[in-house]
Formats: structure tokens, C-alpha cells, sequence
DNA sequence: AAGTGGTCTAGACCACCTC
DNA sequence: AGGTGGTCTAGACCACTTG
């Protein structure tokens, strides 16, 4: 009676996901237990946890304990997005990377930045803008601000020569990350930096970075026009 | 000799994460075998292995067999971008929803649409432009194109009341999913619908979607000055 | 060819949450 | 309070890939 078993949880998943898809399970409904499933496939309930599970984490099932595992009603568009390191990026696409330094200074961080950082008063960090070229012309200009209290080393790097993010990437990894994504038109400085019209529309990705809820660096990286992220799965 | 055992494999994942963190383990390491692991830790070699996985996904690191693990160089920002269903986000930030179609016609599809979808030869679709409105106001305008070899049915759908992207979602769900995130300033058109000056910042997303293979829907969404995506992890 | 990670099983116990 | 998913174990075998 059972068809043929399919052992791995990948075929697993497989069979449950085109259940999904050709209506068998529809979104709200609840799928059979674990060790139903199981026995009716011919596998261990560990086998059918795994699928499960992947199913769960690409936002197409919901699993609660007692509750059952239901198909997801409103399912949201889940991706994954890579944000690579600037140099690697420019490097990848065949062309000779360079970093240009504009400026570093220390200042009172502005209350945006110190929010989004999750502290309670403002203070004193480390601004650095800088530009990323791509054949000599910009690629992305950043505006960062780094975290004196956690990142004091900072201070004995020359950021001249050495490109900030990278240092704190092998030096300072992170815990936790929050990404922004949104257009703004190219302001006057920007503008300037990047070489082109104010009023440009540009790309703007805006990330902060903590090691266990010590914020170690927020940066604004405005990228140049025509630039594009893209995502896969 | 061993210190206390922590059983559990976020535990364990969160002890070889600070491992990573303070650099006992260095970018471009080899990490000891999972077994080697389990035996310092005193749990199973499945615990051990079920806390790197986790590691790997978040892109901590490599795994390969007979390689070993490896501590990633290089390593890039990677987080998870939900895009919700635009009458929930809207429903979600307290204001009214409202759908309302400009524009529907069968229509040779551009060859950049095809080509997105994959297709070798150009061919007649369905094309719909829409605008979704929070309060009133604009907020996302949609250009649609969707496949009428995959998607047949679509043509009986009423879809001045029915907002195509919801009914898609809930009568044909995809497999495969590709996301393009871009600036780009309003055109004569969308300029016009959005309501906002010609030449404004806007943030585009482009979606298309597959069911093995089979293209279903190609989507670029415009959205109003000021939107943000944000990602969390 | 051999070593490493990947998976499957069977069973047990735990933790959470709904009923 | 009980049922469901979540996890851990111990052991076995498999699959990939590199030395």
C-alpha cells in the first residue's frame, strides 16, 4: 500500500512541500503529526523533524509544540541577502579596487546614530567617511561611525591605508546585525563624492553591528547609480 | 578536567561562536573534528554537528568533507529580508488598505522580462499595473507580468476586486523566488500615479518567481519616497 | 584510499502550549 | 493535563573530497 519509501529528509521535504503546492494541505490547515507522517512514509520521526523543519524555516509551515505543525496562511517573501565586503565585490567583478579615506574625526555622535545603536545617551565616537572606487571611479561612499567604548584599538590602526570595515571584519567580528534599505537622492556632499547630478537617485544600505549588545559600528554606504542587490533561494 | 558539560547544541554553538569571537579559532583556521569536539564537550557527535550547521548558515563558517570545518575569511553580511504581502504591511502599520488596477491587457512581454524568467523566446502574457494605497495615498505601484502558459486560470479571475499578487499567492505558490533591490528616479508614468515630483528617489523591487521552472510571475514594485526594508538578524 | 562531515535510526526524555 | 514538537544519545552507514 505505502508507495515506495523515500529515506532522506530532503525527498521528504520535497513530498510535503508538492503537498502544499497541488492543495493537498492548504494554508491553514494542520498536516499530520511528525510520527504519523513517519509511519506512513516509512522513516524515523527524526527524518520527518529535519524536513519539517527546513519547511519552517523558509516561512512555508509553522510548527508549535501541541499546536501542530499548520501551512503558512499571508506568506511572506523570505530571502537571504549577502552583502559582501566592498573590495571583494569589486574585485569579483574584474576591477582594480581602491580606498580613499575623506575624512576622520572625532565627534559627538547624532542622536539617529546613537539610537539605532541602542544607547541611551549620546557620546564621543569615531567618524570616518570614506570612498570605495571601482577603475578609479566611486563606487560606494560611507559615512561610519565606530564605537570608542567598544572599539578603542581603533584609535592605533592608520585608517589611511588600512579600510575600516575590513579591520574591524577580522578584528572585531559581530554577534548581532541590523540592515536598512531605502533611495535618497545624492545631497550635496554626496553628490560631490560620488560625481554625480544632485538629486541622483541612489541606493542606500545602512548596517550596525553589535558583539552582545555593545554596539561596535553603524555605517550609511551609499552606492553608486545603476547599483543592484540581489538575492537568491 | 573538562570544564562542566553544556549539553545543549545553541550552547555549544554559542561556546564555539566565542571561540571564534576572541580568536582562539582565527579566520582561515581549521576547527577539530566534530568527534574531537564531542569528546572535549562530553556530548553526542549528532550535537556537535547540529550547532555547526547552525554556524555555517550564518556563514561562520565552512564545512567540507574530508576538508573539516573552517573558519570563513572573508566574511560577508548576510541576513534575511522578509517581504510581507502589501495589504498586511499596510493593515499592520494601522492604516486602510486599498487595491486599485490602472491598467490590464495581453501584451508581448519585453525581452527583459523574459529573459529574467528565463525563457528563450519572448511570448504574450498578461500585464497589469496597479497601485496599492495606505490612507489614500500611494504606496506601492506594481507593473505585472504573468505567465499564461503556467498560469491559465488567472484569466477568470475578476481582478479589478482581487488583487492579483494575493491570489497568486494563495492559489499558486512558487518554489523558486529572485529579489532585485535598486534606486531609481520616478518616470513620466509612475511619477504621475505615485503623486510625488518627476525625478524623485524611489526604491524598487523586482520579483520573480517560479514553480520548477516554470515562470510565473515577473513584478516590479515601486514604492513611495521614504520606504524602508529592514532585516533582522 | 582514507578521513571527514552528512544522514538515518530507534528510543528516550524534555519543554512548551493549547485544549 | 496531556499532546505535540524539540532535542539528545549511540551507533551505523553513506558520500564526498582531498591528500
Amino acid at each position: 500500500m505505502t508507495s515506495d519509501q523515500k529515506h532522506s529528509w530532503s525527498d521528504i521535504r520535497e513530498l510535503i512541500h508538492s503537498r502544499i503546492l497541488d492543495a493537498t494541505y492548504r494554508p491553514g490547515d494542520k498536516l499530520p503529526r511528525d510520527e504519523d507522517l513517519a509511519l506512513e512514509l516509512g522513516c524515523a520521526r527524526t527524518t520527518v523533524h529535519r524536513a519539517m523543519r527546513s519547511l519552517a524555516e523558509s516561512g512555508i509551515v509553522e510548527r508549535r509544540r501541541k499546536g501542530g505543525t499548520i501551512v503558512c496562511t499571508d506568506p511572506v517573501t523570505r530571502t537571504r541577502l549577502d552583502i559582501p565586503v566592498t573590495r571583494l565585490e569589486v574585485e569579483m567583478s574584474g576591477a582594480v579596487y581602491a580606498y580613499h579615506m575623506v575624512d576622520c574625526r572625532h565627534l559627538l555622535a547624532p542622536g539617529s546614530v546613537t539610537a539605532v545603536m541602542g544607547l541611551v545617551e549620546r557620546e564621543v565616537m569615531l567618524n570616518i567617511k570614506a570612498l570605495h572606487l571601482s577603475d578609479g571611479k566611486p563606487f560606494i561612499y560611507e559615512d561610519r561611525w565606530i564605537s570608542l567604548e567598544t572599539v578603542p584599538e581603533i584609535l592605533k590602526v592608520d585608517l589611511k591605508r588600512q579600510n575600516a570595515n575590513e579591520w574591524l571584519v577580522r578584528n572585531r567580528p559581530y554577534n548581532r546585525c541590523s540592515v536598512q534599505l531605502y533611495a535618497e537622492a545624492a545631497l550635496g556632499e554626496i553628490a560631490e563624492q560620488m560625481l554625480v547630478a544632485p538629486g541622483s537617485a541612489l541606493l542606500h544600505i545602512e548596517r550596525t553591528t553589535w558583539l552582545n549588545d555593545a554596539p561596535i559600528t553603524h555605517v550609511r554606504a551609499t552606492t553608486a547609480p545603476g547599483y543592484r542587490l540581489s538575492t537568491t533561494s
